[in-house]
DNA sequence: ATGGTGGTCACACCA
């Protein structure tokens, strides 16, 4: 069994790309962030030709969250309880007895900005809601765009980056109180490349000098986490013509969902 | 110093 994440910016620009990844991979589950879709602009059909199930919550121009499945999809939610938010990034839906939490976490876009504020109090209340999720789902992954680099070995220049958004402490201290939860970030488990990154800035030809930032993350509860056998980034999908700024990030199961 | 989107054809907003 194989989960995946990927921010598309823009499903419309990337559904080829999307479709034709799909084929290679085969994930069971697919979590997609900013897909800048309508509802009734989803792609339904061309997703359900690959053999896909969608669940999906969108707005015009901004964020929009959904999760492809090749099996049913049970207990759908979009929103975090105690934030009335009309911003989409945010969908859970159950598979195949797994929990499977879709998240696009604000990016903050400057440290004490109002965005900054918005993004912690953001994240505080879904780690209040995770914690909950949590005693009802022992199997349970939380992954998206996190917009947040753990660690310094999770950016291209730490020195650069220090204090700034996506490496803030206070962004790091959220995230560690994901951790805290008894969340594992599946990508620590298994040995990696340094350097390895899911984000490169379309600006200054980060991708080819490989200026990144470690900001997409796949989140296990214990059970699953005991099941996961490999978790990598692909970057496949971020050398093709006009692609994504992100790139997938996958993680596979010793798992059948059923 | 790029890219996606929207609403206009030049630029603002967001990342």
């Amino acid at each position: 069994m194989k989960i995946a994440s990927w921010n598309v910016n823009s499903l419309k620009v990337r559904l080829p790309q999307v479709l034709d990844w799909l084929g290679e991979r085969q994930p069971d589950i697919l979590a997609l962030q900013e897909t800048k879709l309508t509802d009734p602009d989803f792609p339904t059909l061309d997703i359900a030709s690959a053999g896909y199930q969608a669940a999906f919550v969108g707005q015009k121009t901004y964020n929009g969250v959904a999760v492809l499945s090749r099996l049913p999809l049970g207990e759908t939610v979009a929103d975090l309880p105690g934030l009335d938010d009309p911003q989409r990034r945010v969908l859970g839906v159950t598979v195949g007895g797994v929990r499977v939490i879709n998240l696009y976490v604000p990016n903050g876009q400057s440290v004490g900005s109002d965005k900054y504020t918005y993004k912690l109090n953001w994240l505080d209340k879904l780690a209040q809601w995770l914690e909950t999720e949590l005693t009802r789902h022992p199997r349970l992954i939380a992954l998206g765009d996190f917009n947040i680099a753990p660690e310094d070995r999770d950016v291209h220049d730490p020195a650069a980056w220090a204090g700034q958004i996506l490496c803030s402490d206070a962004e790091r201290a959220a995230f560690r109180r994901l951790l805290d939860l008894g969340l594992q970030d599946a990508f620590r488990r298994f040995p990696q490349e340094e350097n390895t990154f899911s984000w490169w800035d379309y600006r200054a030809a980060g991708f080819r000098r490989n200026l990144g930032l470690r900001i997409d993350h796949l989140l296990l509860s214990p059970a699953l986490a005991a099941t996961c056998t490999a978790c990598w980034v692909d970057k496949a999908p971020r050398r093709l013509e006009r692609p994504s700024d992100h790139a997938p990030v996958i993680a596979e199961f010793d798992l059948e969902l059923h």
